[in-house]
DNA sequence: CCCCGCCTACTAAATCATTCGAAGATAATG
DNA sequence: CATTATCTTCGAATGATTTAGTAGGCGGGG
């Protein structure tokens, strides 16, 4: 089993599970229809196996093509990229993130407000 | 010369450049020195002659030792890898970034109060 | 029953990222 | 001047990432 701490997905990884969040369990050729990049079929299998191998994804083999489905969802993956940043780039400095995110974004007010909300419903929770 | 497009400093090269960032202008002896984990000399210097053929750095070779100082300065740097996440994770959504950065993160009230000043200061200036 | 299309297993290879030793050049030291 | 310390150059090994070809199995149509 040996299951290893759930480290980051790799770029061809992350698209992968893109699909897999927006198309749910999947086969290989699903997959492979849900990638914007045209790749073979035995690399999109191969990518599948080694993610498999790593735990990001889960193998239901009972059908002849094999159902594939993320093992974590978006939020998660999305949550540990946003720390896995916030640590190596910002030394934990999450107003120095949420800056540089916007400086040169050219956030719409509509986004500022979203922010402003979240960082309410932040406070609210830590009261 | 084939200067590539900048793209992101991988795990090594950024440890190298917060430490160029830091110390300014250095030799390799002096970013070995600065660095956390316990390196070979020759690995900086692969790593920073590596670095200089990306563009990332620039090599005086006038004295003995060789001084590099980092191209960029931090704020572009950490600007792209906001960006580069923002794109890749979070199909451009700045708010979502943001929450995510924030959950788990426990911001103290003080980094709330921060990120709030910093939302006020891009309202200013869109308008 | 035999072939065709679809699917996986196995293998391999290219590229990148990281690490460092051996060797040679140059400066400093006694 | 001989020895030692310091630096670079070169070469190379290793492991991770990514891509894909080839072979073999299975299920259905003729």
């Amino acid at each position: 089993m040996a299951r290893r701490a759930a480290r980051r997905p790799t770029e061809v990884e992350l698209e992968i599970l893109k699909v897999l969040w927006e198309r749910g369990p999947s086969t290989v050729r699903e997959v492979r229809e849900g990638l914007l990049r045209r790749v073979a079929h035995t690399t999109v299998l191969t990518m599948l196996q080694i993610m498999a191998e790593k735990g990001l994804v889960e193998c239901d083999r009972s059908s002849r093509a094999h159902v594939y489905r993320a093992r974590e969802g978006r939020p998660t993956v999305a949550r540990r990229f946003a720390h896995d940043l916030l640590n190596r780039v910002f030394e934990g400095s999450a107003p120095e993130l949420v800056l540089y995110a916007l400086q040169g974004k050219k956030a719409t007010p509509e986004e500022l407000r979203e922010i402003r909300r979240v960082i309410d419903e932040m406070e609210r929770r830590s009261k």
